[in-house]
DNA sequence: ATTTTGCGAACGAACAGTCATTCGTATTTT
DNA sequence: AAAATACGAATGACTGTTCGTTCGCAAAAT
């Protein structure tokens, strides 16, 4: 059973959502992976079914942390501007507290099978939508510019798809100090305002 | 020789892209690519040397684009903010121009061998320390704020990798609509300006 | 004009290697 | 004693690539 600190079905998805990162899903052997966890290849089938459940566990766990988040996000009474800056710090922290399952979940996720490809893919509109209707919301109440709301939608995810790599930047930015800088960034841009 | 409307070798290239763009480099097979461009798997090493040239042809390419695109930048007598927006533009222009290369230039530049990728990661390096300089001369003119320049770089440049995903998105949009709405999004962020 | 030579393009077959996974069995843990 | 864990060996499928060969066409030689 789960040995006592951490169970070895644990540290088996810990070390493959690292592998995943710096290789990629394919890439990735379990070979590479016993390697890793310091253990056999075939050892390993006593702990978990397949290498996709790996795969499967890391996607839908991320996806279900955003699903939470956005559903805090739209429960609470807030403006717009409001609910679009709780859900640029809702990805920061995704990314941040766990940066390897956030990039497998950002980009290994097309090597699903099906069904869990189309599930997942489903999970992602819903979520979406959602994020472009809070902008759309903006746009008419006037809190924000009229800039077609998928181009924003976009711009916005992807521009935080950096953050998970963090080894390279930002190592002496505090991480209130990393929220607070992509906030006023996405809201008011990079050009000083003339006051 | 080089039959004229396309060479079987150009044809070998885009349809590799577009594999490589769906399926990432290394779940693509050689037999998957042969299928795709109508030749049996061992006819094409008539064409090309290897799977990886292929990949190290994208990638280079586009570097070279880039590279290019930021010396002119460099050397155009201009303010750090119309610098910026040069640059904003050559990343829509590269992404758009081109949307399969651009995929595979920016996921799967990592499966390059030595010392490609070395030479691959060098380029990138120098590309960017580039982009931080005119964010920091930004900075000390007062035309940008005071934001961390490496967080600005890599919001920006990641903020614009969705557009060669081409397919989802802005149909209907143009490519001169896209690149003003996204220069003033990056620039001057979604929130509207109170004057 | 006819034959010979050369060559790029394409092929089927086969290569050695790797892939994820399974099975039977041993060892360890409870 | 029973259950969980680990292992070596083997599986069939797939990997990128090479080999020897063939086909059609163009240049060269007769």
């Amino acid at each position: 059973m789960s040995s006592n600190p951490k169970s070895k079905k644990q540290i088996i998805f810990q070390e493959a959502a690292e592998l995943f990162r710096d290789k990629g899903y394919p890439a990735t052997s379990m070979r590479d992976l016993a390697e890793r966890v310091g253990l056999k290849p075939s050892s390993f089938y006593s702990h978990i079914k397949s290498k996709e459940e790996i795969l499967q566990k890391i996607c839908f766990d991320s996806a279900e942390k955003f699903t939470i988040g956005m559903k805090e996000v739209c429960d609470t009474e807030a403006t717009n501007k409001e609910k679009l800056q709780l859900l640029i710090r809702l990805h920061i922290k995704v990314a941040t507290e766990d940066p390897t399952t956030a990039t497998v979940f950002n980009d290994e996720w097309r090597h699903l099978s099906e069904p869990h490809l189309s599930n997942f893919l489903a999970l992602r509109r819903d979520y979406e939508s959602h994020f472009l209707k809070i902008i759309e919301a903006g746009i008419s109440t006037q809190e924000f510019k009229q800039i077609s709301p998928s181009l924003v939608l976009y711009t916005i995810i992807n521009s935080l798809r950096w953050l998970h790599f963090a080894n390279k930047p930002t190592k002496e930015l505090s991480a209130t100090q990393i929220e607070n800088d992509l906030i006023q960034l996405l809201l008011q841009g990079v050009e000083k305002n003339v006051l």
